[in-house]
DNA sequence: CCTAAATATGCCTTTACACGTATATGCGCT
DNA sequence: AGCGCATATACGTGTAAAGGCATATTTAGG
């Protein structure tokens, strides 16, 4: 029923998403840091849960969320034949994030540790086997 | 339809990308290799096409539309967090491979070394057939 | 100009889904 | 037991998007 592309295509899924990367979270932590009414949070983990984004544990009357590892392997997997476009036009692409670079000083990890210089293979994956 | 999510929901437009992905395409050889209508392509398009996805070129009668390399960024960068969360995962995730590995049986490259660091990572190469 | 081929667009119908409000279920406490 | 908190589900509603069909637009060629 459901590809992962329609999971993720909703704004709030992705943000709870997002929310659980870093640890996990209960109802009403999602609810009151992403200010979304509660059963729009329960209905939104609802359908991680059944598409295996998500999983829950309880804890009294708590239930706690978080991420299952494999969830959106559909999606990476699907994209990686696009990143293989990119690596074909790295030049442009390599333009284009310099731009990106400087007007977009919001949200990026204050981990920028060295490398700096970017070493922007689409992901740092020392991979080149890649069976195709 | 603002997002680049909203716009890989949709299987045909996902469908159509993947093909021009090895080249670029006139609108009825898309029409005729996804079997749609051409009106569903050519609407399709135009959503690709406003969304910066895909660039078309005039070649006689014929639109010949070709990806753009940048297209797919706002989604590979949203999806780096949680290769992240991945890769603080590998040996679960190693597990649950190797369970898929064992029951799809595919000719496997010697890049396969157990308990590796790593060399999988992220993308790991799999083709298979959209599911709607 | 007129026609045919290729593509784009407009209109209409159907469906899916996200949300809100209200209510149900579960769990702990005293 | 009864109450209160945390979460889940039901139902009704609005909206948006996808597909089909018909038609407009563009371009080449007679």
């Amino acid at each position: 029923m459901e590809s992962a592309f329609d999971i993720i295509a909703e704004p709030n899924r992705r943000a709870i998403l997002s929310l659980l990367v870093s640890s996990q979270q209960s109802v009403g932590e999602i609810e009151r840091r992403l200010r979304m009414s509660q059963p729009a949070v329960s209905k939104h983990l609802r359908v991680l849960r059944d598409a295996g984004f998500v999983e829950s544990t309880v804890d009294a009357q708590r239930r706690l969320y978080q991420l299952k590892p494999e969830s959106l392997q559909e999606v990476d997997v699907w994209l990686a034949q696009f990143r293989r476009f990119w690596n074909a036009h790295v030049d442009a692409l390599e333009r284009h994030l310099d731009r990106m670079d400087q007007s977009q000083t919001k949200s990026r990890a204050p981990t920028r540790k060295k490398t700096n210089k970017r070493s922007r293979g689409a992901n740092r994956e020392r991979d080149k086997g890649e069976t195709k």
